[in-house]
DNA sequence: AATCGCGCCCAAACCGCTTTGGATGCTGCA
DNA sequence: TGCAGCATCCAAAGCGGTTTGGGCGCGATT
């Protein structure tokens, strides 16, 4: 059932019905009515390719995911992100496609997204510094959003984010205020910007009290269980221990936990820990009472809020760029207690350490 | 740029550029060098808009994401078959289009899919018994693979699966041949069809040596991390606990390790666990040496091909139905290991439990 | 010499919508 | 009465490709 039988049914021009559809106002009330009707009665749906052809429209954002060889983007914040993103889309009858391309194509993907017309408008993930993107969405064209900073761009753009540089900033405190004073960072990989921001937060904290945090105890690493497990592990055989750890995410705090476990300590009570939790569907913080105490901001929210940025980007072209800076929460939880009184120097009374290689703070 | 423009550039027809560069034979080798050249030269690539609406096809495949206030797909299983599928169809030139829509909008996001022509095909997640979903794409002609089978379901259809049954059969044997008798089964929420079918395999496995296996150790939740620790909690504390865990996925695993971490248990010595690896791209089992022993099946390689299985159904109108069933390999990793010979079942002299409530078994 | 077949190319129709540029008839006002 | 103005509808031209149905020239066949 397409347009033209659906006119000829009605005894009307393709013309009028699709008017009449699409509420233009050169049409009598009785006959849009008469036409709406029948258009249910016969399960019409305008062909989206004809529309699109049509109008020019892609009607559809696209969400280029780099595949890498070595760490990849598909991690589970991204799958949160793109669920919010996708609640924004089909409310507002785009398409939402996802181009999964091996790295070395990226930039390729963005031109021939533009050039062959598959999509409107763009977002951006994983921004890292100096971020070549930018430049090139710039270029070409296409509309975009950035799902994050990228410190060091010239050019104005529009983005979302979490501000991340605050929340550690906050985290830190907290910790400084219970009286820790060695205080371990598990960042992640700090040619990310969202990395870098948490870092500055951790490092301004202290020195905004005098303090200069150790380099020692602070990591850069990918953010999964077993390198926050080996990152925590590291730093709590050194001769002088940290008494809590600052953690990017929850699947890393998981490992973090674990080296605390394994040597006998007590979260909460012995060594605090503060995570930042991306509030994810199927990965909470606990139910009723949050297991670790952290900074959180929903990143479902963050791409429910930045698919509809783009959306109006896309609904008003040479508008100026739009920015959003969303504040996260700090969740007061069990991992975290005043620093203890007796010192952690003395090695404890743990259990030996399993035969495992110690790897280096990058 | 487009056609038009570039045939009267070369002093051609659209219909002959069009013809060079789709590799139609009746046009003259030299010709179809020169568009080429040309088309190169000034960048030119089909408006995919025009394409889709002359040849009408879509080239893009669906994926429905149904959005429930409940527990959620949007799982990180869920981002490694997306990504894996992904690689597929951007080799092939298709869009992949994610639907983020509630949950009681699925069926008709499928009717509308079609109808409005979006794409030619799609991809069903997570199974349930007697999916519905299966019936409706079969009468409403959408052709569609199945990540996962639904038990019940009478007619034929496409499908990828593991063999989820083989791989909790041989697991649970392994763990029987190290003699341990009571098994602990932290199973995934039992309406789901791979989860049926693991139990299946579990409680098959002791069938064939006459074992029948305690309802009470059985638990089937959400795989989360929190879940997976109140159910090893609950099982460690009852007066016959178990000596070995057959756990659902990574994440549960965490949490049963956590439960055994607490109860000052050593993991893979006093209790063995195996779990099920989704091989996960940002979540592996360790690093040279698997953590946990497991049954692992990369959900990446089903996601792509099942995605083949769609595109080769999609170029194949009218072709019968195709199965794939996936073999999980056995891991052995450093989580297993003997049945201790003392017996656990007196209280042992471990911290006392934090202050929480105890769930009991679905 | 007439015809056939073939290689090569083109004009035009078509895909299913939107949108421009009228056409028609009726009302209201000078 | 004449005409502008408005409400309502339609024919046709697009959007940018693909595809059908020839057309033309030339060597080979009869």
């Amino acid at each position: 059932m397409n347009l033209k039988e659906l006119a000829s049914k009605l005894g009307l021009s393709p013309t009028t019905v699709s008017r009449a559809l699409n509420g233009y106002p050169e049409v009598n009330e009785a006959t849009r009515e008469r036409v709406m009707d029948a258009a249910k009665r016969h399960n019409y749906r305008p062909n989206a390719r004809a529309i699109r052809l049509a109008t020019g429209r892609a009607m559809a954002v696209g969400h280029v995911i780099p595949i890498a060889t070595r760490h990849e983007i598909v991690n589970p914040v991204f799958a949160d992100f793109i669920a919010g993103a996708g609640e924004t889309y089909s409310r507002n009858d785009y398409d939402m496609v996802l181009s999964v391309v091996p790295d070395d194509q990226e930039e390729d993907t963005y031109r021939s997204l533009k050039s062959k017309g598959n999509v409107d408008g763009v977002i951006v993930h994983a921004p890292k510094m100096d971020d070549p993107r930018i430049g090139l969405l710039h270029d070409i064209g296409l509309p975009f959003v950035v799902h994050g900073r990228a410190t060091g761009s010239a050019l104005p753009y529009s983005w979302v984010d979490v501000n991340n540089r605050r929340a550690f900033l906050r985290a830190t405190e907290f910790l400084l205020d219970l009286g820790h004073r060695r205080i371990g960072l598990v960042n992640g990989l700090e040619f990310m910007d969202f990395a870098i921001r948490r870092r500055a937060g951790f490092v301004d904290a202290h020195a905004a009290r005098g303090l200069v945090p150790d380099p020692e105890i602070m990591v850069s690493d990918e953010m999964t269980e077993v390198a926050g497990y080996r990152a925590a592990r590291r730093m709590l055989v050194l001769p002088n221990p940290p008494t809590a750890f600052l953690v990017a995410s929850m699947i890393s705090g998981m490992g973090v936990r674990r080296a605390i476990d394994e040597r006998g300590l007590r979260m909460g009570r012995d060594i605090s820990v503060i995570i930042h939790d991306d509030d994810l569907s199927y990965m909470k913080n606990g139910e009723d009472v949050p297991i670790f105490t952290a900074t959180r901001s929903s990143v479902r929210e963050a791409g429910r809020q930045a698919a509809e940025m783009l959306l109006d980007l896309i609904a008003h072209p040479g508008s100026p760029p739009q920015q959003r800076l969303l504040e996260a929460e700090l969740i007061i939880g069990q991992s975290t207690g005043p620093a203890p009184q007796t010192s952690l120097s003395q090695p404890l009374p743990a259990q030996p350490l399993p035969a495992q290689p110690l790897p280096h703070s990058p």
